[in-house]
DNA sequence: AGGCATGTTACAGG
DNA sequence: ACCTGTAACATGCC
């Protein structure tokens, strides 16, 4: 399920585990993901220094020597980590879903550290791009601002909701306006609002947009906090669940009773844009 | 059996 | 131009 926390995480952990090594072989199992991986991908990738991961958005940006390898992880992609020397595997990525069937292992990277990094994907959503710099990837900078950045605020979105008729949710799943949320995180956001997600954007109150922007850099924090400490308890314990999908407060709870202290009401699920939508029908008006 | 699922993209139509 | 809906991608779960 990876939106901006989780991706993170898994950037995060490729850094710690991964950085300045060098890729010495790859084995191809299924080149047929969202893209196909290019007839050259060995020659670009093989022997090449990983300089530097970084993340825009869900994009994973891994720097090489003279070229870029770019990572999106789509619906159910997963970087698995294999240690050589004790064949101990462990996941940078989702710890609540530990079902790893190795029929959907792509593509495996061996890095000169003894470590080998698969690419593990059950719906081949994900992809993976090269590039020969960091400018060339020009659809990056069409995305919409990273929620956790300072430009990301009050002024940002009152300026661009002026004549914004599309409801809230819509708004923020719009990656061109701000980048890295999706489904589950926008829901989570607008509960935490107290926003319905059907309300009309330039129609926000000024102490709503506030709420809203709140609430989005809170809940991206809290849930990359949680993740972190959660990989490292995973490393440890494969097979331990984690309790990542208690924050959820209304994602997925359709019929239940409103997550929030106080509120009697009960949470509704409905389709906007075609996407499932939970919300408190009594303190989200 | 059929509906649903975290993401992105293209296209059709209002 | 903006916005919404639909379908596509491939697989698994209930």
């Amino acid at each position: 399920m990876p939106e901006l926390p989780e991706v993170e995480i898994v950037k995060r952990s490729l850094i710690k585990i991964v950085n300045k090594a060098k890729i010495v072989d790859i084995k191809i199992k299924n080149k047929n993901l969202r893209y196909k991986i290019p007839v050259n991908f060995h020659e670009i990738l093989l022997n090449k220094k990983i300089i530097k991961i970084s993340r825009r958005s869900k994009y994973i940006i891994i720097h090489l020597k003279k070229s870029i390898l770019l990572l999106h992880l789509g619906m159910t992609g997963k970087i698995l980590v294999v240690k050589k020397k004790t064949n101990e595997m462990f996941k940078t990525s989702f710890y609540y879903d530990l079902n790893i069937i190795p029929k959907h292992n792509h593509i495996y990277f061996f890095l000169n550290n003894n470590i080998i990094l698969i690419y593990n994907d059950v719906r081949r959503f994900g992809f993976f791009k090269l590039y020969k710099n960091i400018n060339e990837i020009s659809f990056l900078n069409k995305l919409g601002l990273e929620p956790l950045s300072k430009n990301f605020n009050y002024v940002y979105f009152k300026k661009n909701i002026r004549n914004k008729k599309k409801n809230i949710k819509n708004l923020l799943m719009d990656q061109s306006f701000v980048s890295g949320l999706g489904n589950i995180y926008v829901n989570e956001v607008l509960h935490i609002a107290k926003i319905n997600p059907l309300k009309v954007s330039n129609k926000l109150k000024n102490i709503e947009i506030k709420k809203i922007i709140s609430a989005i850099k809170v809940i991206l924090r809290v849930a990359i906090l949680n993740g972190g400490s959660s990989i490292r308890d995973f490393e440890n314990t494969l097979g331990k669940k984690g309790n990542f999908q208690q924050l959820f407060k209304v994602y997925g709870r359709e019929n239940k009773k409103c997550s929030r202290i106080s509120c009697k009401g009960k949470i509704k699920r409905i389709l906007i844009s075609n996407r499932s939508s939970f919300f408190c029908d009594l303190c989200q008006k």
